[in-house]
DNA sequence: AACGGAACTG
DNA sequence: CAGTTCCGTT
């Protein structure tokens, strides 16, 4: 699955923030070593099976320090994301869910969307991801 | 398993 | 603000 390359550029800014959730799970999807925790669906585009809620739980823990994190957990914070419009649930299938590229690719190209005009669809105070826009206020 | 309120944390 | 922890409910 070919994937925009901003959305793998978690760690390549070394002192900046911390690490989100969304970004992590894009990490190991990313890489072939986790094909057998977590891996992308075939056919629904955006759509991932968490094969191995534990073990994924485990090293998101790892990431964050959290020893305790567990799926229960983990997965609280994903339905967090439902509101924000990054993922949602794929009812039915067991451990799937799937990702709302249009909106997170929006939100990282603001004006090339349409016009001049249309940035204003981000900034109206809900920045979803925490990494468009940035600081606000200032001026 | 999946959901979502509520209190809490850095 | 982005989760974490806990937990009652579906």
């Amino acid at each position: 699955m070919a994937f925009p390359d901003w959305a793998y550029k978690a760690e390549s800014s070394p002192g900046s923030r911390q690490i989100q959730l969304w970004h992590f799970i894009l990490e190991l999807l990313q890489k072939e070593e986790f094909h057998h925790v977590i891996a992308w669906q075939q056919g629904e585009y955006g759509e991932f099976v968490i094969k191995d809620p534990d073990e994924v739980a485990r090293l998101w823990g790892r990431r964050k320090c959290k020893p305790q994190m567990n799926y229960d957990k983990l997965s609280r914070a994903l339905r967090y994301y439902y509101n924000k419009r990054i993922l949602h649930k794929t009812k039915g299938k067991r451990f799937t869910y799937k990702f709302n590229f249009s909106k997170l690719i929006v939100i990282h190209h603001p004006l090339k969307a349409e016009g001049p005009l249309v940035a204003c669809h981000v900034q109206r105070g809900r920045d979803v991801t925490g990494m468009g826009t940035g600081r606000r206020g200032g001026r």
